[in-house]
RNA sequence: GGCCUGGUAGUUCAGUUGGUUAGAAUGCUAGCCUGUCACGCUAGAGGUCGACGGUUCGAGCCCGUUCCAGGUCGCCA
């Protein structure tokens, strides 16, 4: 037996139990004939003290370094001194016996446990990865996402969903991320591919009559990361509905939302209903498709005020405003670092302003306010005291310029407000978008119910066309992801037309699920809301990887393990690959 | 792939206009210390200033190239 308690659950209702603890030595503290040992494990950490009359010898200690594993015997005593700041502060060990049962041999490449932990450079906390998850903060992370997961699950059961394993060693699909491919060793020249997300086979669990599924799957996107996104792998709740419309997706996900928030975080929540915002709303309020409304800011439209201006920056050009309450009280230095971020950052051409003080219209573009454009402004709500920031340009540039203007102005005066999580839907989606080339292309997921159906897809201009197709969103976030699906194989057939594909293109690259839906469909519904990123949110941490375990770095790589990495070439050659390493 | 920011003791950082031997904190090592809990005090070790090239009498600092890391855009059905 190593241990007949843990670190973190004796108290004064111990004293005079003789026991025996492990753990991880966290700190000493060498008073010279008298020692202190800060033991940890998981559960906490307790006392140890090796008094002048201990028969523990220093040559017993020899060993006892900072982050080695110990095991302590040794009697509960009352603290002479108590702290109040640990649980078990009221009482330490007297120990008789010192064993070491794991060495720490080498120098520790950076303090653990200490309050600098989360500074230290982040390559190098990756690759000493296990030493990291030492650390209180990012231990507590990683137990809460299993604490999560299990709310999850608990929650997935009991509203009736089965959870239903799907396979890792897929096929590639023709659609959306660049796939990861794994060499077919029995069919020489053959390719799996890792699930992008099991959406076809969740599609086809419908088919077969699985009323709700639901699977906390992994899934893999061979995609550059962001802060927000992992790197190659992360995993999403994955969830399907048959005989379900749009909104029974939808209050499905507002009772996951909020029953995961509510159980692991202090901050309000958003009471159901979310509200729905249209995809297009929110592209002209916020500027972007995941608004965070935890920022009062709003873009309005101000094209029309200006089609008569001398100022040539604007003209012809679609112009966006953001009325910053207050504003006016903001120095020269912030109007000339809200430009440059305009700039630099979100592409802009320059970044007009003015203040609104007294009555007059100052700063910046003050002298093209025209008395006619005044008015309007004031119409649309501008007042004394307030700032003004003007975004021209072409109608999508100005939109996107716009929403990332509205966003940074939050950052920089602190208009975001604490401590609440804000959940909204987007929904209506459109079903296509013009691509770069100017084809007709599908704007989010080809599987989407075309709202109209194929009365719509008949008659509508393709781009006016809109799916029902939505995400969930939270503090700025895009938390989850859904569709009706369509089911109908006619209809697929149709949409995909469209976008440029025949029936052969729809058999051949979605086959199974173009015969599946043959044999009669159920109408269903589903979404996959991120894992990692509701830790993150639930967490309040920033980047994605302080949520997950072991995490590859910017460049996809495992730095700890070493992965991606070369293989033998028998191993190649098993897999019937030769390595083209010309380049 | 583009852009932005960064790279100086084990770690986190400072380093003036280009000027003698590159500093601090923390960690580590040794010594002292009987109530610490981020113990304290004293001493010590520890540096290819990411790499390469250039300008200069002289480069951590200026210039060029490159590597690495993070952020961001593209990308992410």
């Amino acid at each position: 037996m190593y241990r007949d308690h843990n670190c973190g659950e004796l108290t004064i209702k111990n004293v005079g139990e003789k026991v025996t603890l492990a753990g991880w030595v966290q700190r000493i503290r060498n008073l010279g004939s008298m020692k202190f040992i800060d033991l940890r494990d998981e559960f906490g950490i307790t006392q140890i003290v090796i008094s002048s009359e201990s028969s523990i010898t220093d040559e017993d200690l020899k060993d006892v370094v900072t982050e080695c594993v110990i095991q302590v015997v040794g009697n509960v005593v009352e603290r002479s001194n108590k702290n109040d700041k640990i649980p078990t502060g009221e009482i330490e060990i007297d120990a008789e016996k010192i064993e070491v049962l794991g060495k720490c041999k080498n120098v520790l490449p950076f303090e653990v446990n200490s309050d600098k932990a989360g500074d230290v450079r982040e390559d190098l906390r990756l690759e000493y990865r296990f030493l990291d998850l030492r650390n209180d903060k990012l231990h507590q992370t990683i137990l809460l996402r299993s604490d999560i997961i299990k709310t999850l699950r608990d929650k997935m059961n009991e509203l009736g969903f089965k959870e239903i394993q799907t396979p890792i060693l897929a096929n590639s699909s023709p659609e959306g991320a660049r796939d990861y491919l794994v060499p077919s060793r029995l069919h020489p020249g053959e390719f799996y591919a890792l699930p992008q997300a099991p959406q076809q086979f969740k599609q086809l669990l419908m088919v077969s009559g699985f009323n709700k599924y639901y699977q906390i799957a992994p899934c893999f996107r061979d995609e550059d990361p962001r802060a927000d996104r992992a790197p190659g792998e992360f995993y999403q709740l994955d969830f399907e509905m048959s005989f379900a419309e749009q909104e029974d997706v939808l209050s499905t996900m507002e009772e996951i939302f909020t029953t995961v928030f509510k159980k692991h975080t202090n901050w309000e929540v958003t009471k159901p209903p979310f509200v729905r915002i249209p995809y297009r709303e929110a592209m002209e309020k916020y500027g972007i498709d995941k608004p965070d409304l935890r920022n009062p800011l709003i873009i309005q439209d101000a094209t029309e005020l200006f089609k008569n201006t001398e100022f040539n920056a604007f003209k012809g050009k679609t112009v966006k405003i953001i009325i910053v309450p207050n504003g006016a009280e903001q120095g020269r230095k912030f109007f000339d670092n809200m430009n440059e971020f305009a700039i630099n950052e979100a592409g802009a051409k320059g970044l007009a302003w003015v203040k609104l003080e007294d009555g007059n219209y100052t700063g910046g573009i003050a002298k093209f306010i025209t008395d006619e454009v005044k008015q309007g402004l004031e119409e649309l709500g501008a007042k004394n005291g307030d700032s003004i920031f003007f975004i021209a340009d072409e109608f999508k540039t100005a939109q996107k310029i716009a929403g990332l203007v509205r966003i940074e102005i939050g950052n920089r005066l602190d208009l975001i407000e604490k401590n609440v999580y804000k959940f909204c839907f987007i929904v209506d989606f459109p079903m296509y978008e013009l691509s770069d080339e100017g084809t007709i292309d599908f704007n989010h997921n080809p599987f989407s119910m075309p709202q109209g159906g194929m009365e719509a897809l008949n008659n509508q201009d393709p781009l006016d066309i809109l799916a029902y197709q939505y995400d969930a969103v939270c503090n700025g976030y895009e938390v989850a992801s859904g569709a009706v699906r369509n089911h109908n194989p006619e209809l697929m057939v149709k949409a995909f037309e469209i976008a440029g594909y025949t029936e052969e293109d729809v058999k051949t690259k979605f086959g199974a699920l173009y015969n599946a839906f043959q044999y009669g469909t159920p109408p269903h519904a589903g979404a996959a809301p991120g894992l990692d990123r509701m830790v993150m949110l639930i967490a309040d941490s920033k980047n994605i990887r302080e949520v997950i375990a072991f995490p590859k770095n910017k460049k996809a790589r495992d730095v700890m393990m070493g992965a991606p990495s070369r293989v033998s070439k028998e191993q190649l050659d098993d897999v019937h690959i030769i390595l083209n390493d010309k380049k």
